[in-house]
DNA sequence: ATAATTTGGTTTATAACATAAACCGTATTA
DNA sequence: TAATACGGTTTATGTTATAAACCAAATTAT
């Protein structure tokens, strides 16, 4: 049984994963919703995605707001993917 | 996006009950060679299961050695298909 | 004008969790 | 009879997820 990368078999992380590879591009007002997770929650795991090089955080300003976008990185992108199919190691499709 | 069974989203919990799934029975000692997991890992993660009521543990003795045979109920039957169709709303097949 | 509330977050504290290490009783082997 | 292995359980430890508290800036209400 191969092992599930422990830090996309989060449920928030993989949520925000799932949506960024579906989407280019997404801001973390956009992520809050979609996911339903807390700002403090979201804060925190979007940090070890972006520590781990699988998603890029911008954080900018929109007039004065700040506006934090984040992107899947190729390598967030094939870590999904390695993930996934891991998965179906697990429940048979 | 659907909550993630939080029993079951835990990868020595989803690999016992994947095997479950599949085998009718399994004895601690086999599931403990399939999952390459440590015995008191697989002591407390089984204890869990046993609690939620997702598998049935028959404790019992071959000779005068222990032998812990586990089964998956029909709760815990339900509970995997569950999982796995809320899974599908993360990573889509 | 200024006090209260909202927005967009971060930092810190806490509780739950996974895992490993230590242990136990019985059997077997040296 | 001493050491090792088998089949586990219990306890301790380190991570992890989550919530609570906080902060600065902007907006709304008084």
């Amino acid at each position: 049984m191969k092992e599930l990368d422990p830090l996309l078999h989060s449920q928030l992380r993989l949520a925000v994963m799932s949506i960024l590879m579906s989407v280019e591009e997404a801001d973390f007002v956009y992520l809050k919703e979609k996911t339903e997770s807390t700002a403090g929650n979201l804060s925190v795991q979007l940090e070890k995605l972006s520590v781990a090089g699988y998603i890029s955080v911008e954080k900018g300003f929109v007039g004065r707001k700040p506006r934090t976008v984040c992107r899947v990185t190729e390598q967030g992108r094939k870590a999904f993917e390695d993930y996934v199919n891991a998965l179906k190691s697990y429940i048979n499709l």
